[in-house]
DNA sequence: CCGCTTTGCAAGCACGCACTTGCACGAACC
DNA sequence: GGTTCGTGCAAGTGCGTGCTTGCAAAGCGG
């Protein structure tokens, strides 16, 4: 429907993006409930008809809306680009990474996170950690083949990623702020001091 | 209004008390703008217009379920009684007690951290972690004075405690299970390793 | 130039929502 | 017995929301 190979109009696709930009805004601020089509639509600047006409539901923008970025290839060509020669300076510079992956994502991490705890059925299917997981614990797999692990490389990666995601996530709970590098580095430290051999 | 000493009808109380324990259920399952009085009323067996004459206004309402049980009496009398003889042990009693407790506030503190990330005004205020922080900290620094520690005590607590957040909390984004004693242990056993000198 | 598609615009529908109001009943207290 | 207070009940108000419709304008391809 979209890529019907001779475009018409120059601003179908220009349209599409600015609607799920709008979208992607309002539902970081407010929620799935909270947001509106009304609004989404005065935001991306287009008339709240050709919103529905382009995506013929809330739900359906909704769950467009969260096909985008997941950044995994971002992480991965983190994780090729690392020297290799210093284990703890790696580990430090996927952890700077990883957070402020984490730290973009933040508003609809916990949007989702909520949504799920509701238990609706509408379920976000957030997956861009799982995959940053797997290739964090094949990372580490080789690592843990030269010797330098005394845990599971699985158990070690959700380890690493589950302590910086307490940081960004959950730095309300025990207000404490968003870490600076001197504490990633410490993080960063104790991780490494508890999984290696 | 409420405790004027003469009880008037015998029910007064317990008629907030069944609208503060359906608006909790209902907050927890849909958040703050999918709870509605309607609903909340029905819950609670109690008419939509008693509900409005006892809180004013859904908001009140919210706010004072939000006043409940933070759990923190239940940390300090399980904190308190560790046998002590063995750290890791303890630990481990620490680890399982705080899982169960941030199990049972799930949705709540999912939901709190949803609206907190949307960066609303209406800020829920959940103090229950950082006492929780402050007291592990408190007990830690015991340890850390006995030379068990290589690291900051109130980091030491924050990082504790941060994993088990992340594994209570981000379970659907790593699609993993909720953590059973024995990957508790071994949690528990890369942090100790990680912290002590 | 003609048709097609995309969009804007204005109005509207049906419904759910927070919140109100007026009345009646019944249990307490004087 | 009279008063007061808490509650149920039914109806209603005003507004927001998801979603639709009919029509006119504007750009593109043939």
């Amino acid at each position: 429907m979209l890529a019907t190979g001779h475009r018409t109009h120059a601003g179908v696709e220009e349209t599409r993006g600015k609607i799920l930009a709008a979208a992607r805004e309002l539902f970081e601020r407010n929620g799935t409930r909270g947001t509106t089509t009304r609004e989404v639509a005065e935001k991306a600047g287009v008339n709240e008809a050709t919103l529905f006409r382009h995506f013929g539901s809330k739900r359906a923008l909704l769950d467009a809306m969260r096909e985008h970025a997941c950044g995994i290839e971002q992480f991965r060509s983190v994780l090729s680009a690392l020297p290799g020669d210093d284990f703890a300076a790696d580990l430090r510079q996927i952890a700077y990474h990883v957070t402020d992956h984490m730290l973009a994502k933040r508003a609809m991490m916990c949007v989702s996170l909520a949504e799920d705890a509701a238990g609706t059925d509408d379920v976000p299917e957030f997956r861009g950690p799982s995959q940053i997981k797997a290739d964090l614990a094949a990372y580490f797999t080789v690592k843990a083949d030269a010797g330098a692990f005394r845990v599971e490389p699985a158990l070690a990666a959700r380890f690493f990623l589950g302590i910086l995601f307490s940081y960004v996530v959950g730095r309300k709970l025990w207000n404490s702020a968003v870490p600076d590098r001197a504490t990633l580095d410490e993080i960063v430290d104790v991780f490494l001091n508890g999984v290696r051999s």
